[in-house]
RNA sequence: GUGACUGUAGCUCAGUCGGUAGAGCGCCGGAUUGUGGAUCCGGCUGUCGCGGGUUCAAUCCCCGUCAGUCACCCCA
């Protein structure tokens, strides 16, 4: 049993097996694709940091350093798996003074987060999120171009439906005299609320407003509202950036009850949602806003910033399978020894004019290679036994449609590199 | 972290009102000494998640444990 469980996967940590990741690589390529067509360029940091960065950058009281974070100590370091990305790319964007160099800097990564949630559907301790952070502009431009490419993406991506969710929830102060508000009026109220808002109320006031349960939505009826806390160049921001949106023919719904988790959050906040039939509870594919006292937070200049994350298992949870690419394009079917010999030259030869080939080198008969290459979807085979060396010839067979041809050793390198370049099959 | 459900072949699952198991798909071989996906024929694979208890006997009943799934909490 202990030998058992020892070659297991960590729980809620999840091995991807060759089958399925032509589908990663896919939306990897689309979300590349759609950085790059912003301006965008990758960044890529540590997955463990100093654990009181996050401390810092994400909150001491949210559930996500207070309970989920893989913490532990080498030597005398507090180090910490990283839970998100943004509090890794703002450290890196003070450490190396990227302020004083460029005003506007365009970061996007992509790799392994960890939380140790309990497991569910698109929820695991270790996951891939796709993020930006965009340093240096404070203007509801920024806001509303992040979040119009990001439906570019999605639907790209091949999501149905998406839901952009939006709310601001004004400054540094404003967030914690709203906070203060909301605490003030269900404070007398507080029997009336469930169980788990009774404690959020002295924790996080705030995280009330988007709870599901009914006798606390009861509760928040005649709540103050944000709008009534928000100043006027908040407004101002959040209208622009609603103006923005609707010329880009985003459509949104304001969401004036959304507040989010993490801490650092100021002004715009969002959320994409996706079909709730497929993804269950953990129905956001994408969550961001705008955290403008960050970067002087963590020691930094006053640098405003927005940014967003997504997590990678459940946009594939979202989406269709793409199309089938064929493993190799060529697969060579050796008959003897001699002939394994001579394959082996023959694909290292195509592989060198950029022909990607599978060689069966297993000594086994025809009809089980020609069964591997039809598992492979190779386009073509190349089938060589005594006979054909013995005659300087090669048959070379498309396989979608089942004819085949004597070509010359000498020609053939260059016939399936042409062929495969026009794209035939 | 809390609660509920599930755990049988590589995959999807059936089954035994307690007497150590089976179907489809897949895989392998053959029909076709050197020609694939269709068809036909044949074949292989299981410590019935793990540990303990009850019993003459447990895959089935009971307890524990691990894993998975779903919901809550929270979040991507």
């Amino acid at each position: 049993m202990a030998e058992k469980t020892s070659v297991r996967a960590v729980k809620g940590m999840n091995d991807v097996l060759p089958g399925e990741i032509a589908r990663w690589h896919r939306l990897e390529a689309l979300f590349r694709r759609s950085m790059a067509l912003t301006g965008y360029r990758e960044v890529r940091t540590p997955f463990v940091e100093h654990k009181p960065l996050f401390v810092r950058a994400i909150g001491e009281v949210t559930d996500v350093v207070e309970k989920e974070m893989y913490a532990f100590t080498r030597h005398h370091d507090e180090l910490a798996l990283r839970p998100e990305g943004t509090a890794g790319a703002v450290r890196a964007y003070v450490e190396h003074k990227v302020a004083n160099a460029e005003p506007v800097s365009r970061w996007y990564y992509l790799g392994p987060m960890f939380r140790a949630e309990r497991p569910q559907a698109g929820r695991y301790r270790q996951f891939w999120q796709y993020g930006a952070e965009c340093f240096g502009d404070a203007g509801p431009g920024s806001d509303a171009e992040m979040i119009a490419e990001l439906c570019a993406f999605l639907s790209a991506a091949g999501v149905t439906a998406p839901r952009v969710l939006l709310n601001s929830i004004g400054g540094p102060g404003t967030r914690v005299a709203y906070t203060e508000a909301v605490r003030a009026y269900l404070e007398p109220k507080k029997a009336q609320l469930s169980e788990d808002s009774q404690k959020r109320l002295e924790k996080n006031a705030l995280r009330i407003l988007d709870s599901k349960a009914p006798e606390d939505h009861a509760a928040l009826e005649g709540a103050p509202t944000l709008e009534s806390v928000l100043d006027e160049a908040d407004k101002d921001h959040f209208k622009n950036l609603l103006g923005h949106l609707d010329a880009l023919g985003v459509t949104y719904e304001v969401d004036p009850k959304l507040v989010r988790g993490l801490d650092y959050y100021t002004r715009t906040l969002f959320e994409i949602k996706g079909a709730k039939e497929k993804l269950g509870a953990g129905d956001t594919l994408i969550g961001g806003g705008r955290y403008d006292g960050m970067v002087e937070q963590l020691g930094g200049a006053s640098v405003p910033a927005i940014g967003f994350a997504g997590g990678l298992e459940r946009l594939l949870i979202a989406t269709d399978d793409g199309e089938k690419k064929p493993v190799v394009s060529v697969f060579l079917a050796p008959m003897g020894s001699p002939a394994t010999t001579y394959a082996l030259v023959l694909a290292r030869e195509l592989r060198a004019h950029g022909v990607t080939c599978d060689v069966d080198t297993r000594g086994a008969n025809l009809k089980s290679m020609l069964r591997r290459a039809t598992s492979l979807e190779a386009p073509y085979g190349i089938l060589v036994g005594d006979a054909e060396i013995a005659a300087g010839v090669v048959e070379v067979k498309d396989l979608n449609a089942r004819t085949q041809e004597k070509i010359a050793r000498s020609e053939v390198v260059r016939v399936l590199a042409d062929r495969l370049a026009k794209g035939t099959p």
